[in-house]
Parts: C-alpha cells; structure tokens; sequence
DNA sequence: ATTGCTGATGGAAGGACTTCCACGCACTGA
DNA sequence: TCAGTGCGTGGAAGTCCTTCCATCAGCAAT
C-alpha cells in the first residue's frame, strides 16, 4: 500500500529512528543523512500516519470542540476562529454538537477522551457541577469558551456581559429613555441571558428606574416577534434591550408591525453585533463582542495550555463595545 | 493512569481478545463471561482508546469535512447536517476550513490522509482537475457536496442550479416581469453561481427575453447594495434573480434606499432559503434548497460508501423549491 | 470408542510510530 | 597515550488495540 517510517529508512540506508528524528526535529541529524531521508520521503511521497503517531507519542494533535449548535447565529465565526489558530499551531478540530443538552455533553467528553484529543474546547448555555466532575475525570486540558464559570475552576474565555448591559441601559437613558425593556428568554442561572439580565436590572435599580421585561420561550426570532408586537401594544416602552440581535430584529420588525417608528417611539439595541445587524432597516445598534476572536482566542489559550506556556490570567475577558446604528440614533 | 484491554482482561479473568470480541460485538461470547467483561469495564471505567482501535483496524470511525469557510451564510448548517448523521453511524467530523484555495485544498485532503480518516466529504467552489487527481493519488472515499463534477467522475449531492434559475426566470415572467436581471459575480466555470446564471441565461433566451446582468466583485452583501443602487438608476428593471440571499437582501436595501418599491416596482428572488429571507422587510422569496439536508444527506451517502451498501446514483440531485414572500407578490 | 464439528476462548503477531538506552567514532585535554 | 566528551546513529521496547490461528471441551454421528 502506502510507504512506512521503515520504507523510508531502508531507502535512505538509515534506521527508522533518525527518520523519525527528521520528521520530528527531535534531535541533530547530520545535514547530509538529513537530506537522504527528505529525498527517501519525496521519493517514496511517504506521509506519516498520524494515527500511529498519536498511539507512540501520545498526543494526537487534535482539540475536541463541543458547541451547543454550529448553526446558531455566530457560533460559526467562533469555530472559524478556532480552525484558524489551530491551523497554525498544527492542530486540527473535531467538531460535534451537544444541543445544550447534559447528558449528549457529557457522552462528547467521554467519546473526546477515547479519540485521545490534546484538549477540549468547551460551549455550553450553561456550566453545571456535572461538567465539572467529568472534566476531573477527564484529565484533559479544558478552555470554557463562551461560557462561564462563576467559581473560576475552569479556565474561560468571555466578555463581561453584565457589564455590556450596564453599559447599554447607561447609553438608552442618556439618550432621554426610562422605560427601557429587556428582551429575553427566562433560563436558570449562569445562562449567558441571566447575566446580560443581571446587569439590566442593575443598573436600572441604579438609576431608579422600573425594570420591564419582555420574555419570550426560546430565544428566537419567530418568538420573540410575537412578544414584542404583544407587549407593545400593552406596555408603553420607549426602548428595547434584546438579549441578542436575531431577537432585536424581531423586536423591530414587530415595532414596525405595530405602525410606530425605529428609534422615534421604540429604540433597539441588539446583542452580538451578528452579520444581521447590517442587514436591518434600520441598521441595529448592536453590542458587539469580537465573536471570531472569541474562538481564536480561546484555541490560543489553549495551545498555551498544551505549549506548558505562563498564562497570566484563567479567566480571559475579552472587550465588549456598544456599535451605535440607526435603530437607537437620535431622533 | 487509565486502564487498558488488558487490565479489563484481568480483572475479568479472561483474554484480551475476549473483551474485545465484547467490545466489538464480533463474535459469540457466552453471556455469563460477557456479564464478567462487562462488569470489570464498569469497575474500571475503561474506554477503549480510539487511538490503538484506529491503529490496529485501519478505520479510524473519523470523516474529514473541507468546506470553504463555516462561518460563510448557510455552511453552519450544512455542517450541522453532517455531524448529525455522523453521530447516528457513529462517526466524527474533522471540520477544516480551505477559503476555497486550491493550495489548501490539496494539503488538507493529504492531511486528512494522514489522520487516516475513513472519508472525505469535500465541498469547494468549484471542482479542478487538481482536485480530481488529489483524490486519486489519495485513495479516500470521498463525497462531494454542493460542488459539482460536471463529469461525474466522483459522488456527489447537489441540486440542479441551472433548473432552479429556469424555474425562477419562468415563475417571474409568468408574474409579468420582462426585465429581469441577474445579480451575482463573475466566477470561472464549474461555479455555483456559473450554473445559476446560465439557467437564468437559457431560460431568458427561451423566452426571447434580454439577459440583464448586475456583476460584482464579491457575492456579499456591500458589494451587492452597491452595485444595485447604481445599476437601478441607469437600467430600467422590474425584477432581480440574485445568485444567494445575502444578495437578494442587498438589492431590496438598495432598491429601497433609492425610494422605489420591493415587489411594486422590483421584484427580487434569492437563492439558497438561508434564515435571512424569513429576516428582510418585506420578506424574500427564495429558491430553497435543503441545506441542513444538504449536509446530512452527503454524510449519508458516504456511511453507504463505507459500508458497502448498494448505491442506486452516484449523483445524487435534491430537490429545490421557490418559496414566495412578498418580495415578489402579485401587486 | 473414535471421528468430526461447533462454540467459546486464548495466544501472539502485527500495525506504524516514538523514545530511551547504548554505542562507536573523532576529538579534546592532561 | 588514555580517559573523557559529545555528536550522530542504531536497536529495541513500548503504545493499545484487532485479528488470525490454534486450542479445547463437549456432543452428535458412526
């Protein structure tokens, strides 16, 4: 079939080892034995079988990704960033989907352990005590990425959504509006939502206003388009928090619905700074997080893990920025 | 550290070979030395290591997937639809990201035959003969997936683009419209968007109708809300066939910003039914096309090739579907 | 009682690498 | 001249499984 580390040896007169020692730069090979083997290799178009390596060596080169569900709104970028930085240390990802749900994660982390993955970048809506007892078991290096855990046990890679909250509900009541709504579903505790919530309620209560929420099941447009176009006919608003974009744009597509105006009666502002926040009329004000970053920094933070490089912090924040659109513009 | 096949031999006081024969379900072992098997696996919570599997069978349950770029509209969930699949035949994905390079391509696909995965499913921009011999020299099932090859010389799973264009040119004229342009980029052969617009092109002549196009650099949305807006104002038209959503949704805006009327004056079809039509104002008919099934059905595809089940096309051709919104209503 | 099967299991040889240990050689310093 | 020092290399063990071949007990058939 397909050439050996032993093929290679023959061709080149040496013993395997000093192939392998070319292959992997382990030690000083003689530049002539050197080149021997690389003509042995190009000759013979020999490839080494990572598999075999990954049993020798012990370390497969391949980082596990457990996402909720790529085809969320931008969990893709994240994962594009993670291909990304993982290209370039020379590792590669599985990718598999938990759909949030416990058990399917926990089965992942177990299936990532037998394919011996160097290390496990992990998503999840929330961190519960079960992950962390099967990340003991585990053994393998974790990144939380996009999740957070509020004990600090697992190193994490996240942006301060509380605080991107307080920063926005300080922007709407700059602006002159009081009756600030918050957008969202009602999940339990340590949800991404939950916290974007916490800081909402804070900051209101902080400057003596009157937290409204609009809830909705899911977190989802279809959801969210029907809660909104409900509430506004019942509630005077005079500004939308979403707890995400897709669900601000059903917010102002439902205002619109209703017959009033983006931003005059009702200002929104969304949540992720998604490619859709362009994509509306008006533009959507849009609290941004770098969601490429989020992944590449996490696979960085992970190589530095893996790299036994210093790490300076456990708990990575990553910077958050209101994007100012039309759909909370100045009337 | 973890146990092995030989520490569960042990405990169980039987064989290697016998605990794998209960592993693997490969052969009869009495039930009462099965219960001891698997009961000194529970003791030890051994897993079995993927790794050495890999080594010793050759197969490594692991399917490498090279698309373009994940993040990119509607891959996410085409991915999504491998993985799911994947998961049922107990297979994993290796997700690699080529940007549609040529370069990459080929070292990816020598990659994933390095990683020893038992097949490849692959989708690029368009299929070279590059691509082709790769795949040979490689010797890997592979299966592509919204990439045709126009020969027919590997598997495959599409849709039939240039009948989805024919369709959506007829279902336009049909509406009265006669000026109907094509909005898309200029790509060489073998493209998407090359199918798309020389059924658009057929059918136009069909009809004795002039064939419009609006050409842009990229196929995103700023360079589709460019070109549209300039276009509008020079070339009297009363309906766009865009080449994808993202497109389509650029031409609404731009047909908007220059304050004439989506479908009144201009009725505008997308491609691909990505979640952005549901998402636009007015909403936007779109040629569907199954993409989580996309996905799904390729993975299934290739678990047929792996399994040697009988397989009745080698092009396997989904359906597609004009779903109609208001973007393209009868006024 | 002997042969011939079958069902259940053990033994051992791979599979393709990494890595540790040992060794030869040329050279250095006393 | 001889021990000491490295560099460059070979040999072989080890990694954890799968799988082929052999074995063996038990039973039906002759």
């Amino acid at each position: 079939m397909s050439a050996t580390i032993y093929d290679v040896a023959r061709e080149a007169g040496v013993s395997m080892a000093t192939v392998s020692r070319v292959l992997n730069e382990t030690a000083v090979v003689k530049d002539e034995t050197k080149k021997r083997v690389l003509d042995a290799i190009a000759k013979l178009s020999y490839r080494p079988n990572a598999v075999a390596r990954g049993l020798a060596s012990k370390r497969t080169k391949t980082i596990g990704v457990i996402v909720p569900d790529v085809s969320a709104a931008f969990m893709a970028e994240l994962v594009r960033g993670i291909e990304d930085v993982a290209r370039m240390y020379h590792y590669h990802i599985i990718l598999c989907n938990s759909d949030g749900l416990l058990a399917r994660e926990v089965d992942l982390i177990g299936t990532m352990w037998e394919k011996q993955v160097d290390g496990i970048i992990f998503m999840s809506p929330a961190l519960l005590t079960e992950h962390v007892n099967t990340f003991e078991e585990a053994q393998i290096p974790i990144v939380l990425c996009r999740t957070d855990d509020p004990e600090g046990r697992i190193p994490s890679v996240n942006i301060d959504n509380s605080g991107a909250s307080i920063d926005a509900v300080r922007y709407l009541h700059k602006k002159g509006r009081n009756k600030i709504a918050f957008l969202g579903s009602i999940h339990h505790e340590g949800t991404l939502t939950s916290e974007r919530r916490r800081g909402y309620v804070a900051e209101m209560e902080n400057r003596k206003l009157t937290p409204i929420f609009i809830d909705t099941a899911r977190e989802e447009y279809q959801d969210a388009l029907l809660a909104v176009r409900t509430h506004v006919t019942m509630e005077p608003i005079d500004a939308i928090l979403a707890a995400n974009d897709e669900m601000a744009i059903a917010a102002i597509h439902a205002i619109l619905d209703e017959k009033k105006s983006v931003p005059k009666d009702i200002a929104v502002v969304g949540f992720d700074n998604t490619k859709l926040s362009m994509m509306a009329r008006p533009e959507l004000t849009t609290i941004a997080q770098p969601m490429y970053d989020y992944g590449a920094v996490a696979m960085r933070f992970m190589t530095k893990l893996l790299l036994d490089e210093p790490i300076s912090t456990f708990r990575v924040v990553l910077p958050h920025q209101i994007l100012e659109h039309a759909s909370s513009a100045d009337v």
